[in-house]
DNA sequence: CTGGGTCACTAAACCGGTTCAGTAAAGTAA
DNA sequence: TTACTTTACTGAACCGGTTTAGTGACCCAG
């Protein structure tokens, strides 16, 4: 009986509507006798309770937003983007919460949708790609509504963040090319608004100057195919050209590739390329890819537990930090050229 | 006053709650006069009416569903389902709708979807990865929901289908390659029960039967990079080998490609190869991968608008069909070699 | 002048839960 | 024994809309 609703579950155990209430959500203020008759007539009616009246009675919308501003055409190479989906989804599977999801594709769609889904589709969202200082912050708190980030801004945010434990993941990779005696490394990084292209340059050069190298080769690019081919043409065409480019996603170290490939490079005997994030095509690339490994469900397991302890009031406070991610050594990088 | 209520906007323009509710529908049964009073004591207030309530008392959810079953890792790398969802997305954004989405990794978690987001958390779904016998159509029914079909199965089915007309993309890629003097030529595809793996397998064989070829090579894959490349590895090693194969997926083509490569067959010279989907990153591949592109953008929208059309009743009952997709000739597909 | 029909609008019921004030019965301390 | 607390439960208000039955004003035909 799908139609069933608290009133015939109450009749059918002779007890009022509240007794019903109380006795589902685990509440004290019946007895342990009344809450089994309860329950198994709730049972025996199949009876599961209305989201929509649960949500206009306790105004809650057992809902978190995700709102992704990109590009379709990039998110659909983004592997990142899946796996944390599904992260979050692997939690919420478990509890009354759902997942409303957003792709916008310019900013101002990405307001309108914000403010969309604050008219009470969701209690919280969780915020990707966040800038240094991002405006979502202020807007969110205005709207009074809880969130959880992915990084932590520069600027004061009262929400809790998910991040990496440095972005010594990227350090890995300047690590490794030094060592094969590469001293020219580029960086072809994302834009340096973001927290995590800005941290990922930060990795590149602090490595760097750890090494005793200059840091001089770095090109601000957009995390695109086309972002990371340009840069590379760039690069390439310098007179003291690097031997080495680390770039800030598999994406644009893929395009970066290929353009190397085409101006007569040989990776990685002429040139030696890392990407970010292992997609799965780049173990593909010929020669497979160098690239440091996230962990996107991990990332979305984390951010929507902190969101749920948010809600329920059992949140620390604490942000939470997760493990570097690995280097993944194949074929794309290799020892300097000799000079 | 993000607070408002109906109530405060009928005592500001000093009417009825049923006023209100009236004007703001667009309903007969106020005056223009009063109409204007009421939207404008409304904008002065801030007025957005509650979801919930609007939900509870008119038994919806305003919102589609779309669960997708895959390996969240395939997902990542799947061109086609981020422009899906921007697709579906655009036409949302000017309807009170939105997008619940949910990733389940396997059939129970599926199962059990279907399940949670029927409980009143949507109006319906929006379903892709169709089977030729799909049981999620009989369970749909049962449960008394909308919905909408991305292809049309096999059994019959009470909705609306979006689906393409013929699978005439596919038969271009085998025409190309016949064109281009090949004989041998194998098709990796994707499960049959699927109706598009279904569908592309169907193509590929009239395509050759037409071209008065024989069509015995052929695996059934599963649309994965390992897959594709194990495949590849089967096929290669046969003694009178394809000298070209198409793939039902971009991702199986570059698995493929790359095997190809590292076994030491020229791509093309030896052996070409046609992706479907043209995923961002098959242009930079060595050599750029042939490839169909679909137009999941129009996918997205189409469904979106049949959705919606189902639920204001207005829907006409006819499939809809969207226009074959382009063949796209990049580097990996040659002349057959001469044997 | 009257009866019937429209129109604009109100009051109240309703959707299906949660929650709070109140009550009767049982338990406990003085 | 009385007085006070605790427990188990009920009834009703409430969340914020939609919808329906009903009312008075107005118009028109007979």
């Amino acid at each position: 009986m799908a139609g069933a609703t608290i009133s015939d579950v109450a009749s059918a155990a002779g007890v009022s509507k509240g007794a019903v209430s109380l006795a589902l959500n685990g509440q004290p203020g019946v007895g342990e006798e009344t809450r089994k008759r309860i329950l198994a007539a709730a049972k025996a009616l199949g009876w599961t309770p209305s989201l929509r009246a649960k949500g206009l009675a306790s105004a809650r919308a057992y809902a978190i937003g995700l709102i992704l501003a990109r590009d379709p055409k990039l998110l659909g190479t983004d592997p990142f983007f899946a796996g944390f989906i599904a992260g979050i989804e692997t939690v919420l599977a478990e509890h009354e919460y759902t997942l409303v999801l957003t792709v916008a594709a310019d900013e101002t769609a990405e307001r309108k949708s914000y403010r969309k889904l604050s008219a009470g589709r969701v209690d919280g969202f969780i915020l990707t790609d966040l800038l240094l200082d991002d405006p979502r912050i202020g807007l969110l708190e205005e709207l009074k509504l809880k969130a959880v980030t992915l990084n932590r801004p520069d600027i004061e945010s009262p929400f809790p963040a998910v991040s990496m434990n440095g972005t010594e993941g990227f350090t890995k990779a300047v690590e490794h090319l030094v060592a094969l005696g590469h001293t020219r490394i580029a960086h072809v990084g994302g834009p340096l608004r973001y927290v995590h292209g800005r941290g990922r340059y930060d990795a590149w050069k602090d490595a760097l100057q750890a090494a005793g190298l200059k840091s001089d080769l770095f090109i601000e690019s957009d995390f695109t195919a086309p972002g990371g081919a340009d840069s590379t043409e760039r690069l390439l065409a310098m007179d003291d050209r690097p031997t080495a480019i680390v770039y800030a996603n598999d994406l644009m170290a893929t395009a970066g590739q290929s353009v190397a490939q085409a101006r007569g490079y040989c990776v990685p005997d002429d040139l030696s390329i890392t990407g970010y994030d292992d997609a799965e095509f780049v173990r593909y690339l010929n020669p497979p890819l160098t690239t440091i490994s996230a962990d996107p469900l991990r990332w979305g397991h984390e951010a929507a537990h902190a969101m749920l302890a948010l809600f329920d009031g059992s949140h620390d406070g604490q942000d939470v930090r997760l493990p570097p991610p690995e280097l993944i050594i194949r074929g794309s990088t290799g020892p300097a050229p000799d000079r």
